[in-house]
DNA sequence: GTGAAAGCGCTAACAC
DNA sequence: GTGTTAGCGCTTTCAC
């Protein structure tokens, strides 16, 4: 039926129509002026042809690729999962489709996949940085004109748009509201695993100054505002309380959860950081067998559904997930728009959701006083 | 420093090397006779200049992108980021990237889904079909030369590939299973969305002939399991214990849960035919305050955190998620490579995990005999 | 309002 | 081994 077996170009088309390709083009492209006759004409005809705009060609001259790069930690994480959902969503409203690449926090991966997507010549790349010390490949990459927009973190070492929720103070609050309840021990799992982390507490002990938050990763970051939650109490911290997970794993985090809570004058509360450390410090405390809230009061991270549907119900810091992925595509695109706007960072705030994991602490136990 | 300020092209390094752009190509593509001196001369003034290989303008050439386009329901539901990750694992290692799109199960989303994509070249389309009865787009494609694969449904409508799980045989085996521990009142948490579905017995009652599983959406299909489990013990089937959710949510399959829970008669034993109407059928099953497994059996589908995480843990039916995206990014890729062998349906093998939510049927209980 | 021609950055023939 | 040339499918001046 046609005259070649590949796909119809904007030359048969012309061809057929018995026009130049720059008509067909301009009634196609819906740009320039043409007669609205011919120009009826020509898509009725590209219409029966099964002509279809090919956007790699497009792409080619414009300089556009209507694509963005998203380089995250793993799409199987249910937060980045939820982001992302929320970026889709936008950005087709915008006519964009998302490259998504998987780095398991590992700088290198990170690196290796930025160069990949500036090579596919994305129209932006927004990144979930392992290591928010570490950004080499995002400054470049700015600099050679791609827009990059982070995400989850920001970084005070590049000077891009960055979308993240209130961690720190959401854990702030949520400690404040333990101790609130009578609370003075209170353990939080959190993943610190890097190596220049292992010395935690140097960069968060000059309490004189003001820490930079957006120098720290994430589980540092979230820390921190379990230490303003303490410090602004009047109280100390006692360094084994604080689980340190070497690894990003439910079941890192499960074990360090586990051998702190079996270890002498345990805690009578237990936050976390993010959903892993959650469901990690989840299972210790069930295989445990400790009754919650009686034994032990839990504010975790994340409202998976899974924190509802356990009995009883978990408190939990939540963030606005797909509002967060939704933002950032937002401010990706209007950055897109406008390149030279100052950058800024977009605070999505978090909610506390009170169910029934906390009571009161138990008050025969505790070095309180 | 440089002589434009936009990125270097083979052009600029052909310039600076005192060579053509044929011999950059062949130095930076690999290909072709080449002189080991200038090839290493040229390599290096490259990355000196900083300069990166254009893929589009690549593919604009080569007729390939090195992109796989994915459409599926839902990226933030567990089981598709799941089957994602290993897609994107296994596409990573043959330089493929993937452009995901979301279609929420609604078969027009998903056309558009297609048409896009293959606007943009996509070497290949995996595709979960949200109706297994429209495929005409997926038939199309095919023949305008894009190589499709299938997953989690496979259709018998068109030849392509598909990579799916035993559903339909595992949830035969759970509800076999339940029938052995004494089981006779046994209901099921169902998908039945579609309005041709409302009739849901029709196309299951031809017992006489043999069902195309093929022909069914995942729903149906794995109830058709739940329907074997029974005629096979020589059990008839309640129609009161089809619990069929409307629509594709954990609320609505809560809804018909606590609803079929409450009815006159009700069942000592539960399953569900995906994780979504496992985690509201669960929720139903804990609002009602039901202890299991003893006024209730549960066997659930998909070996999610939390059905290990709550107590008694739960019995499941486990995909091996990760595995189906390998799969599926396998069978693309070979069929990329040789477009020419014969289709297949590759299924991936479910196991039945054994946990603590299936206890004997109390013998007070049921019509048995 | 339409056509001719150039060109995006690269690769693939085909000379030499 | 290396250079020359053409061209992928489209958009975009610039004439007419």
């Amino acid at each position: 039926m046609n005259e070649s077996s590949s796909a119809p170009t904007v030359k048969d088309v012309a061809l057929r129509a018995g026009v130049s390709t720059a008509t067909v083009g301009r009634a196609l492209g819906n740009y320039g002026r043409i007669n609205e006759a011919t120009k009826q004409r020509i898509l009725e005809l590209a219409a029966e042809m099964g002509y279809r705009l090919n956007q790699v060609a497009r792409s080619m001259i414009t300089g556009q690729t209507n694509t963005i790069g998203v380089v995250l930690a793993d799409i199987n994480n249910p937060f980045f999962s939820g982001v992302v959902r929320g970026m889709s969503d936008r950005a087709r409203d915008y006519g964009y489709d998302l490259l998504i690449t998987n780095t398991d926090e590992n700088s290198e991966a990170e690196v290796r996949a930025t160069e990949l997507l500036l090579g596919r010549q994305v129209d932006g790349l927004i990144i979930s940085p392992a290591d928010v010390q570490q950004v080499k490949h995002i400054t470049d990459a700015v600099q050679q004109g791609c827009r990059v927009v982070l995400f989850d973190r920001a970084s005070s070492l590049c000077d891009v748009d960055a979308v993240i929720s209130d961690g720190s103070e959401a854990v702030r609050r949520a400690v404040a509201h333990l101790i609130s309840e009578g609370h003075r021990r209170i353990a939080i799992v959190v993943e610190l695993t890097r190596a220049q982390e292992a010395e935690w507490r140097q960069p968060l002990l000059h309490t004189d100054e003001r820490v930079d938050e957006y120098s720290l990763n994430v589980g540092l970051n979230r820390l921190l505002g379990y230490l303003n939650a303490h410090s602004e109490a009047g109280l100390e911290v006692d360094p084994a309380l604080v689980f340190r997970s070497g690894e990003y794993s439910t079941a890192s985090a499960s074990a360090v959860t586990r051998e702190g809570l079996l270890a002498p004058n345990p805690p009578t509360a237990l936050v976390a950081t993010d959903n892993t450390m959650s469901m990690g410090a989840y299972f210790a405390v069930r295989d445990l067998g400790l009754r919650v809230p009686e034994d032990l009061s839990l504010f975790l991270f994340d409202n998976l559904e899974w924190t509802r549907a356990v009995k009883p119900a978990v408190s939990v810091i939540e963030q606005q997930v797909h509002e967060m992925g939704v933002r950032a595509a937002d401010v990706m695109i209007e950055r897109i728009m406008n390149p030279d706007a100052p950058r800024r960072v977009h605070i999505v705030p978090t909610k506390l959701l009170f169910r029934e994991s906390v009571g009161a602490a138990p008050s025969a136990v505790g070095t309180s006083r």
